[in-house]
DNA sequence: CTAGGATGAAAG
DNA sequence: TTTCATCCTAGC
């Protein structure tokens, strides 16, 4: 069976009198491993290995397996192919109430919620209050801290005190205790009424193509912003559903569950659809899994994970943005949900669409070589023309406005940030009362500070990352550790009275733009105002109700949106991300300015793109701006082809870290070599090692990176070098040195 | 002589 | 990854 330790190996357990023999593979049974109890998968009989004595299952807990075959066939591909330890993998398929060996914790509705009814806005009041009361006073302080309302399990966790507590405080007037229904899912009374089905000729002829698809058979269905490819996924699911008596699961990216996207399946669909998204409790999640285990939703629609919906019967596995990076797991297993789902829709002889407006190179090398078949959804779906697309030379942009600065006038906080056409564009949206979207892709490299008179830029302190200037609260934050320090008055290096800030972020941009246009109603969409567990769907609600004239956003505006009324996208800045070093920086920025600029013109009055640039050049730029995949595609595929890069050779990157820099570098460079002499010692030679090297962002964390690339054109040969790898490679145990296998990476950073 | 850190092996 | 046994050293 399998357990969930990272190991790279299975354990055998007897089966005691009492318990029915064979037990099916798939099924959970809890044993005692490590001396403590732990729930396993039972993956088969096999002849015990001797020389040992065998402990006994303990009991068998579940009737049917939890894992049903295809599910545990999938486990077992994505363990093999990332080198990831089975048990691990078969873990994260399951709902983590299910794996845990303790009691199950039951699907509550609703929870004990403590609220602070009396403030006690003085000290003195407080120290009267909870003079004779300490553990009071922590409770107060914590749920003070917590916005004056928490649950009372997770407050009485905290203060580490007993549930009486609670109640003299509710006694004394302090505070209110209720039961409340949890956080409800937004989604569920947006069940709505089905929308007239009036499919394309093209829309049609796609559904008939992909209902006529051979058992395992993988479809990319390419269409532009706004072609209608939802239509077709809910025309697919209808036919699956109701003609076939089949089920079917759609994977989404993690963003589009807050949008419209999800709407749309639930209307066309009701409570036959389960939303597996981020925001669920175990208990909600585990809700969602029996649901759809005991056939009561026969659609699962969710992120990544939603891949291993325990549906019978599967039809249809639709991946919609297929190229979106998100489908990459980052932590073990690394699995990419679109190759998983192609496999497991292989395993339930179900049917593959993959949808996307600018797809994966991957996926169009897959169709190019006749593993998948390409249909195209030419037109707008409302007939509508794709929006026109201007290009601004920011170079030639900022020489002019330079040449035209009156020297006697104040500094003009707008210049180098919108060029005159954006401005004039943005003007007369308002003035039209229509709606503008504005792209700021400057997350992690965003305004830093840089002293004038030396150039030292404060970065953090745990990762090698320019700290980015924040306004409200005025700080100095780590888009990866979430480090913050206050703004230095002085240069740290050379104490000049000189720091400035350069380059600018979506907050200096809304200040600049409000000064500018002081009448607009402006709202921000980043990490940063969208912490909160809906925010993201409250924000764009706003923009539907016509609450906002001007959208302004880092990349998650960029996904899944449709406003009619939006007229105007504006790219401030779409360099960001084309230098990066990894090999798919153009890739992401053809993509990004691509689907960017499909927001624009949704409805009947159309809508203009602004691209602001410094790289008009670029094949990234060029073909976005055309909307020519194809295009971009071929120039693209040369730039792979040498040095090789995927799709024209299967790579790993293998990345090493640690807490010591030295050990770290000492690390990698011994874990390289002890890799090259495996390769020499087997004469591999179509194994091709590179570095290694730190990583480009060599810190993260407080741990420090350095990582080496592997590249072959045999795939075979790769699942077996990652695995040996990932399994024997030497890492001391010092410094917490640790050693992953990333197959496939989705970025090198 | 022992507590506590470091190290290494095992997990059925 | 976690656990457990073993070995070693600092400190009593």
């Amino acid at each position: 069976m399998a357990l969930a330790a990272p190991l790279f190996r299975t354990f055998t357990y007897r089966v005691p009198d009492g318990i029915a023999v064979p037990i099916a593979p798939g099924t959970r049974v809890l044993v005692s491993f490590r001396n403590r109890p732990e729930i396993g998968i039972c993956l088969g009989a096999t002849v015990p290995p001797d020389g040992i004595t065998l402990k006994p299952i303990q009991a068998v807990v579940d009737d049917v397996p939890s894992l049903p075959a295809s599910l545990l066939h999938t486990g077992k591909w994505i363990a093999d192919w990332y080198a990831a330890p089975l048990g691990l993998t078969l873990r994260s398929m399951l709902p983590t109430a299910l794996t845990s060996a303790k009691a199950p914790a039951p699907a509550s509705r609703t929870q004990r919620m403590v609220r602070i009814v009396m403030d006690l806005p003085s000290l003195l009041q407080r120290e009267q209050t909870f003079a004779r009361a300490k553990q009071q006073r922590v409770v107060y302080d914590l749920l003070e801290a917590q916005g004056g309302a928490a649950p009372l399990e997770s407050l009485r966790i905290q203060a580490n005190c007993s549930a009486g507590v609670f109640t003299a405080m509710a006694k004394r007037g302090l505070v209110d205790i209720r039961d409340e229904v949890q956080q409800r899912d937004p989604f569920a009374d947006r069940a709505g009424t089905l929308p007239p089905p009036n499919p394309s000729e093209a829309q049609r002829e796609a559904v008939r193509a992909i209902l006529a698809g051979d058992p395992g058979q993988v479809f990319l269905l390419h269409g532009v912003t706004g072609s209608g490819k939802t239509l077709v996924y809910i025309e697919v699911l209808r036919a699956v559903l109701q003609q076939r008596d089949k089920t079917a699961i759609v994977l989404v990216p993690e963003i589009a569950l807050t949008s419209q996207t999800v709407d749309r399946f639930r209307g066309a669909f009701g409570d036959d659809v389960a939303v597996l998204h981020s925001g669920l409790s175990d208990g909600e999640r585990l809700d969602a899994w029996q649901s759809l285990r005991r056939g009561e939703r026969r659609i699962a629609v969710g992120a990544r994970s939603a891949l291993f919906a325990p549906l019978e019967r599967v039809g249809v596995v639709i991946v919609d943005e297929e190229h979106e990076s998100s489908y990459k797991q980052s932590e073990t297993p690394r699995y990419h949900a679109r190759e998983a789902a192609i496999v497991r829709a292989r395993a339930e002889g179900a049917v593959v669409v993959l949808g996307s407006a600018t797809p994966s190179l991957e996926t169009w090398e897959r169709a190019d070589r006749g593993q998948a078949i390409r249909l195209t959804l030419p037109d707008r779906a409302a007939g509508a023309q794709l929006p026109p697309v201007t290009v601004v030379d920011m170079r030639v942009e900022l020489k002019q406005a330079v040449k035209e600065r009156n020297p006697n006038a104040p500094f003009d906080e707008t210049l180098g940030v919108f060029s005159k056409s954006l401005l004039v564009a943005l003007e007369q949206r308002l003035v039209r009362g229509e709606q503008s979207l504005l792209l700021l892709n400057r997350r992690g490299y965003s305004s830093f500070m840089q002293c004038n008179a030396c150039g030292d830029v404060p970065v953090c302190p745990h990762c090698s990352i320019s700290l980015t200037y924040h306004r409200v609260p005025e700080m100095l934050v780590c888009h990866y550790c979430q480090h913050q320090q206050p703004v230095p008055a002085v240069c740290a290096q050379c104490s000049a009275d000189t720091m400035r800030r350069r380059g600018l972020g979506t907050q200096q941009v809304e200040r600049v733009l409000s000064e500018r246009f002081p009448e607009a109603r402006i709202a921000r969409m980043d990490v940063d105002t969208t912490s909160g567990k809906w925010a993201h769907t409250q924000i764009l609600d706003r923009v539907g109700r016509g609450e906002v004239d001007i959208l302004l956003g880092t990349q998650m505006i960029a996904k899944g949106l449709d406003f009619p009324n939006v007229t105007l996208v504006g790219v401030v800045d779409a360099d960001t991300g084309l230098n990066l070093p990894d090999f798919r920086a153009a890739e992401r920025t053809f993509q990004l300015v691509s689907q960017v600029a499909g927001r624009a013109g949704r409805g009947p009055k159309g809508g203009d793109v602004i691209i602001q640039t410094r790289m008009p050049n670029s094949h990234a730029i060029r073909h976005a701006i055309t909307h020519d995949v194809t295009g971009f595609v071929r120039e693209e595929l040369g730039a792979r082809r040498m040095p090789a890069y995927p799709p024209f050779v299967s790579i790993a990157n293998v990345l090493v870290s640690g807490l010591d820099q030295a050990a770290t570098a000492a690390t990698a460079v011994a874990a390289a070599s002890w890799v090259q002499r495996l390769v020499e010692r087997q004469g591999l030679r179509d194994l091709v090692f590179v570095g290694p090297a730190p990583c480009p962002i060599d810190r993260i964390k407080d741990r420090w990176r350095w990582h080496f690339l592997l590249k072959s054109s045999q795939p075979k040969l790769m699942t077996r070098v990652a695995r040996y790898i990932a399994e024997r490679c030497p890492v001391p145990k010092m410094h917490e040195l640790r050693l992953t296998v990333d197959r496939d990476p989705v970025s090198l950073l």
